[in-house]
Order: C-alpha cells, then structure tokens, then sequence
DNA sequence: TCTCTCTATGACAACGTTGTCATGTGACAT
DNA sequence: ATGTCACATGACAACGTTGTCATAGAGAGA
C-alpha cells in the first residue's frame, strides 16, 4: 500500500558480468542515470518508479526499458532520508537468543506479519545481559527502525524513554516493561505457573522442587510467585533446599537437579521453569534413572516433548501468537501513535502428558 | 574500528516525556539542532560524533553536553548516503525458515560474527519458496545491505549476477549455488550420507528407506545421490518403494514412514535425510511400535536426540561454524572485493548413539 | 485569435549526514 | 614587524531520493 515493491528490474542479463569481473566496478546505477539514458528527468524517473500519475505511457515504457538495461534499483535508504514520513520500513526485534526455539518462533510470527506490511526484519540476541539489551536498542534506533520489539532482559527500561518520546513503537514480548509505559504482549506466568502447581498439588505431591533460570528476568519472577501462591494456598510450607534459581545454562540446570535428586530429602516432583533448564533437568531424571518415578511438569513446551518417556507434561505458551500479535501492533501503533498503551495477555495451558501425572512414593 | 558506538547520550530523563505524550512531537534532535544549542558549527558537531581529530577539549564537551540534553542519536542511514563507502553497517541473511533450529544456529552464528563489526542482521525465511528468495533478495539489496548470506532454495540464481557485478558480497549457506560463481560455504552432504548409509550397510542392513524433504533443494539431492553412491558401492539393489522424497512437513513424513512400515515389505532401516521429516519418522516408529526394530540414521542433530528411547544415531553437522564462517567471508570479501570465489567445507561427523545400531532381523 | 484549463514534465530544494576546502587565530621563528 | 605554520573551525557541496512548484504545449471555449 505504501509502496510497491517494483517488479522488471531484478532479471539483468549476464552480459554485464565482464564490467563486474574486472575489479573497479563503476557502483549502482541511480535514478540520475536512468534519467540520462532514457532522456527525460530525474523526476519523472522518481514517478515511474513510484507508479505515480501523470506519465504518459511512452514515457514509461521508456523508462522502464532504461531501468532494465542498467538493472536500477531503488535506494530506499536514501529514499527514507527526504520522505516526509521517514519510513524505513524496517523493525527492529530483541530477544534472549534467536537460537532459542521459544524466540525463533517469535521471530517468525513477527517477520510473517512484518512481511505483509513490506518491512524487513532485523533481529539480535541479548543473550540476558542487560547492557547488550540497551546496545542493540541504540544500534537499531540510530539505523532508524519504525518500530522494536523487545524481549527485556534488563530490571529497568526507563532508558528508552527518549525514543517512545520521538515517537518509536516499541512493544515488549514474554515480559513486562520495568520503569516504562510501553505495550506488551505476554502470557500470564504466574498464573499459569499457578496452575502447573496446583496440578501437582492435586496428585499430592508435596516437596515440589522449583527450577528457574536467571533471577533479573521478569516473567522468572512471575513463575516463581505463581509457585509459592500455589503452595501457600495449599498450606504446604516450601523447603528452600527445593528452589533453585539462576541457573544459567542447561549444565548448571543439569547439575542443579542432580544434586537435589541425590540429597537426603529429594522432591517427589520438579516444577521446571523454563525450557533450557528444563532439558536439564531431563537429563538428570534419565542419569539416575527417576524419570519414571519424580514427576515433572515444564515451562514450556518443546520439540519431541511428546516422545520421551514419560511425554512431558508442559505449560504450554503461544509463542507464535505472541509474536504476531506484537508486530501487529507496532503496525497499528505506526498508524495511530496516540493509542493508549495496552497490555495484551495470551493464554498458556496445562498439557499433560504423563510426566506430570506420575503420583508421590506411597510411603510420603 | 569504523566507527564507535557512541555513548553517553541515551539516558534520557524522564522531564521530556510530556512533550512526547502530547503528541505531535517535534522529531529528533539532528546534528544541526546540536550545532545550534551548542554555537557550533554543524560539521564540528560531527567531528565530535565521529571522534576525529582537531577538536578542543573544550568544544568536545560543549558538544556533548548538547547531545545528552537533546538526547541526540546519529542517523546510520543519513551517515550511509554520504560516507563515500555506502556501508550501511547491515547485512542480510536469508534462510528456509528462521525458526528451523539448524537455520536458527547459522543465524546466530551470523550475528555473532556481525556484531564484532558492528553490523546489524536482517533476517527472513524463504519457507523454500523460490519466487520468495528472490523478493527477499530485492527487499534487502534495496536497503543497500552490505552482503547477503543465503540458503538458496530454487534451482537457479543466476539472477544474483546484478547484485554480485554492482559488488555486493554474497555468500550461500547448506546449499551449493547453481548457474552463478559465489562463495560457498556447505558441510559435503553427499559423503556424509554415503557414511551414514555405509554405517547401516555395515550392520547387515539391505533394506534400507531414504526419506527426503523437497526435491528442488541441492543439498537433498547430495543427500540422496550419497544414499545412491553407497547403495551402488555395496552391490544392493535400490527399491524404489523404500525411496520416498517430497516430504514437505513433518506430518508428511510421518505419513511416508507409516506407509512404509505397513506395506508388504517395510524395510529395516531408515535413512532420514532431514531434521524436520526425522521428526515425523520418529512419530511413526513409535506409533507401530518399531522403533527398537526399525534402524534410524538421521541427517541433522536435533534437540533431545539423545534423550529418545533408543537415542538417535545421526550425521551431525556443524551449523554454528557455516554461520560464522559465512558471515566471516561477507567481511573478507568486503576488505577485498576481488578475492576469487571459495567453497568452504565444514566437517560433519557421524555420532552413534543407539538408533543406527540395531541390527536387521535375524531371517533377512 | 485569445484566454483558460489540463496534462505531462522538469527545475530546484530538501532530508541528515560526511568530504573538501577555505579561513581565522595565535605561536614561533625570522 | 613580518612570514610561516599548525591548529581549530566553518562554509558549502554532495550522497540518491521525494516534495513543491513552475512551465511548455495541447485542446477547449469565448
């Protein structure tokens, strides 16, 4: 709608490739030249290109013919430069780590809406260190991004205050802003959390282990508080021995499990806060061979969950819904930068599996 | 080395926010605003930004104290169109799905090595569409990136030859290019197939099922012509009922392999040649129950192939090292644009882990 | 024939930055 | 006092595009 990407000029013959070849190449050739070689102006080169009216059809086709032959392509950096709205009709996407499943399929939610609207998508990790977070911020607004989605990792966002000031969209994903009024999109971790809990305090689990990553990221602390509601309301005291948290990696997560399995009062179930740590913990079940025996119920869902045995009972959230419904309201929000700011939650659910229905020893 | 990040000038006070809510905002702050508040002149301004030489201490402290009250950010994109470089600090990376874990592990890579060079990602997926490769391509050489890592899909890019003349570095990714001279950078498919099947022929295997993905990708029909080559070697007649390509999702594959399974004469190994129809021939060995029968060997690690019952035996490749070295060679070649065209091959080794060692049944 | 309108086109400035060159200033040697 | 020079700074053009305005020419109506 705003523009279209031109077709024709993307098919250049191979006869060029000599020029290519030989080193120096003479650059791109620009609306100028195309002008020169099909005599008219520079301007009317400008309104082929953007399909504007009021070319004759013989210009076009003259134009167009000198847009092949030099295989033109149109600078839509310099283009954002003098346009009036400074659209650079790309956004800006900050997550924990693109590697991660859990992102990636935000990633692609956002990048398939991103695309129906012809923006592109640039994408970096902030792998939870809280400077990198405020880095990538500032390298994707100085190349003028319309619009950031952010996975915080950081306590405190009150530093992108100038830029929701210049009047960037900028929506946060999985967690809540901190310091800063801004859109989110999220699930709600506590309660969900809450739920996964109460689930195995029904089966009558009571030394429930709670495993989390690291302890600065918000919707940790969300999962964490939807725990211990849970067991408050069920009147069971939580032994501190059984939570675990800032475990940084699938090896610490790992190691963090073993020890609490081989301790002299082990859990009968493990609440798994997060998808890396809970691969851990899987591996620590199936290396002292428990995992038939102490129950499980992840944060998260994940490849091949349903295929292990016993399938894992997650907390499965919507990441693909999260994603797409960020990226369409930064859209939204590029249209009407007036909106009030919204939080938007997305529902998770139980989805049991068999690990998280596995009952406590008879004798506890 | 380029330029440095600049710092100091992104912790804006909240007192500004009222301008900002109201509405209309007046826009950034540009260098000129900067000279004006701080009596300079404009260019001294950007002697400061760029931290040249022959500025007073004084002035530079002038000028900065004027950057943080105005919360001034430098625009790369401006900056781009003059600096006679034309860097715009900003590569592209197309994959088949940014979200497929291996394409996940190339794009961190990618960004990794990026962000060395303070370089900025685009990422978008081509869901193996041929006609989506190209107008990524477009969309992002028209944002004047400085070069293009791809994982082509279609059967031809000869129509990079533009791009590759107007100098913009492009280096593919998993799949060799066809009809077009540029860097490469693959694991060698074919021999690792052909060891992989080596591997089940070895057990006494005969019998054994190539499921591949699309058949329009390169690195598929490396994969299945290693199949072939391993087959021949060994004198076994191929069935053409146990070959079976064109599993677009993992839900076809599961159909494939079920089939397969059921019929007259179902094989007693699989040769899976993709991580995604893995994952459906996986779903299906469990489903008959086969799966400590049936032998699997499976192109591509995933996540938790390990954990599986019996773990998975697959050709593992190194996706984190093509990314790196991929997007290694963008800067390379921008250093020096006539270096010749290269294909690096990146080892991928065979890991045993139980699902490729089962034997044929005893009556074969 | 002389306006008047409409269409197609072009000249020029501007976007925010960087590259080139000129110039004012003071220190120092002559 | 004068010339030389380094240093700090500024004026101006340019990058490739789009927005604004002007204008030449064709056709219509008087």
């Amino acid at each position: 709608m705003r523009y279209s990407m031109h077709m024709g000029f993307h098919d250049g013959d191979a006869s060029q490739r000599e020029a290519g070849a030989r080193g120096a190449v003479k650059g791109r050739a620009t609306m100028r030249d195309v002008a020169k070689r099909a005599g008219v102006s520079l301007k009317t080169v400008s309104r082929v290109v953007n399909e504007e009216p009021g070319v004759s059809a013989a210009t076009i086709a003259i134009v167009t013919a000198a847009m092949d032959e030099l295989s033109f392509q149109r600078d839509l950096l310099a283009g954002s430069l003098r346009r009036q709205d400074r659209r650079s009709d790309s956004i800006g996407l900050i997550v924990a780590g693109v590697d991660n499943p859990f992102d990636a399929i935000i990633h692609r939610a956002a990048e398939d809406a991103a695309a129906a609207n012809h923006v592109a998508v640039f994408a970096a990790s902030t792998n939870e260190e809280i400077e990198r977070e405020r880095s990538l911020v500032r390298a994707f607004t100085s190349r003028r991004v319309d619009g950031l989605i952010i996975m915080p990792c950081g306590r405190d966002q009150s530093y992108l205050e100038p830029e929701l000031t210049a009047g960037t969209p900028i929506i946060m994903v999985d967690r809540p802003p901190v310091g800063v009024a801004a859109d989110c999109v999220i699930s709600d971790h506590q309660n969900a959390a809450k739920l996964a809990v109460e689930h195995l305090l029904a089966a009558g689990h009571t030394r429930i282990a709670f495993l989390g990553d690291l302890s600065h990221i918000a919707s940790l602390q969300a999962r964490k508080d939807g725990y211990l509601e849970a067991m408050q309301a069920a009147g069971v005291t939580v032994d501190p021995e059984l939570m675990a948290i800032d475990n940084h990696s699938e090896n610490a997560a790992l190691g963090t499990a073993l020890r609490m399995i081989s301790s002299a009062h082990p859990p009968t179930a493990i609440f798994s806060a997060q998808n890396r740590v809970t691969q851990g913990v899987v591996r620590a079940l199936y290396e002292r061979n428990v995992h038939k025996k102490i129950a499980l119920v992840s944060f998260d869902d994940f490849p091949l969950a349903d295929m292990l045995n016993p399938a894992v009972t997650v907390v499965a959230q919507d990441p693909y819904t999260i994603g797409r419904l960020a990226a369409e309201r930064v859209f939204e929000r590029l249209e009407n930068p007036k909106l009030p700011v919204k939080t938007i939650t997305v529902p998770a659910r139980l989805v049991r599996r068999g690990s998280g229905e596995i009952p406590p020893p008879a004798d506890e």
